[in-house]
DNA sequence: AAGGAAACGGAGTTGACCCTCCGAATGATA
DNA sequence: TATCATTCGGAGGGTCAACTCCGTTTCCTT
């Protein structure tokens, strides 16, 4: 999925299609960008980006201002792949089955995309405003409510449980890569903890809101290497 | 728990005992460093350090001969901590009551302290021979085994499930803190999914040796930061 | 309290990386 | 194919952080 790229036409060309290379060398330095990031966190220098992609220094910053500006880019990339996964989730037969696609895809897509939590807590360090994930809290929600009234998901779970264990799933895709044929074990008891049932623990205290999901997600954290 | 200081003694004193100030400074920048790292990452600026300490510069590089070393120091010490837990998780009253508190306690421990995941992977790219957690294989083996054989835990998770899922849990700390007092809502679901019922989802795959999964929890990832 | 060893502080040196600049190359247009 | 705007490459200037060095201070010993 294309996202426009508003920032590299306006800072490449205001007003046509960008030439052929120009094309071909801004989708090469995002693809190696995000393979770069995975392995060597998102202040890899832009150096090894321009010599993996096999393009010279200046084209990097042809294309991006800065490093803030590829980052927010991956971001807006990131939240557009986002949307291809809905009509799969949203189609599925019961409100249970889409909690289960909902873990698994997502689960997978951070899982494999380790650059992911990093590029999100920068974004939102670069500017707080923005919060274009926040129209996905009414689409969980009503997963999760559809999911309880069949009486498959356990009553006490939120969506923000439902987002947080996402995350949680996906954090082994820090691990390197070693480990991802096996997540899907951990992905099975997670689903098994969340079924209905008689004799289940009550969950510990009162959940939380969805913005302040989004707060926690976008966080600053030890990711966000050394910067102010 | 003091872990004798070998690279400190060495560095700075090899026969007696350090001066007193000495010692408070090796203190504070180990204390000021786990900070530090938590909020901006384990390549935050080691001046950053020594102005938090309220040393100079040459103080922190007297007690560590460089960064590395100071992360080592801080791995070696997190392992001793390790051991603290083991009385009260190997004294419980049943195998599965065990399960719980190493999940609880470990779980939290790494969500308090986010810079340890980081910290791992850089020790295990520094010298990948220094295992000191292997011991901790055994351990957590014969716990899953009791508690397998008291019918309480679901049969097909294996030692490694636990370790991941530990992680799993832990990660919540890398989102600054924001999340950490609801995490156990998570911890009540895993622990609800691991509790052997006749009707559970069989755990895809084969599950895997200790050995890889230490691996993996020191793999290099994108937390490793800009370095080869 | 005096002497000496140990530790401290912070200015200075070195190296790495960000980003710019402009002559060379390439793709679009006619 | 010729022209020209667009893009490219990579050397180099500037900044920032790692680490060193040595005159000064603190602590320990007697």
């Amino acid at each position: 999925m294309i996202v426009d790229g508003g920032a590299y036409s306006e800072l490449v060309n205001p007003t046509a299609s960008p030439r052929r290379d120009a094309r071909r060398n801004h989708e090469r330095l995002l693809a190696e960008a995000r393979t770069l990031f995975s392995e060597r966190g998102i202040d890899a220098p832009l150096d090894e980006l321009a010599s993996r992609a096999g393009v010279g220094a200046g084209t990097v910053y042809r294309h991006f201002a800065n490093r803030d500006a590829l980052i927010r880019e991956l971001y807006d990339t990131a939240v557009a792949e986002l949307h291809d996964f809905a009509p799969e989730i949203l189609g599925a037969e019961t409100g249970w089955r889409s909690i289960e696609l909902w873990l698994e895809r997502l689960g997978s897509w951070v899982a494999e995309s380790p650059y992911l939590p990093a590029v999100m807590r920068r974004v939102a360090e670069l500017d707080p405003g923005h919060q274009p994930g926040a129209e996905f809290a009414d689409v969980i929600d009503g997963i999760v409510e559809r999911a309880k009234e069949e009486g498959a998901l356990r009553a006490d779970v939120t969506a923000v449980d439902i987002s947080v264990l996402v995350d949680m799933l996906g954090s082994v895709g820090q691990y390197g890569g070693a480990y991802l044929p096996y997540w899907r074990r951990q992905l099975t008891v997670v689903l098994d903890g969340l079924r209905a049932r008689p004799d289940l623990t009550p969950l510990p205290g009162d959940g939380q809101a969805f913005g302040e999901f989004h707060d926690m997600s976008h966080a600053k954290g030890p990711r966000s290497a050394p910067r102010d």
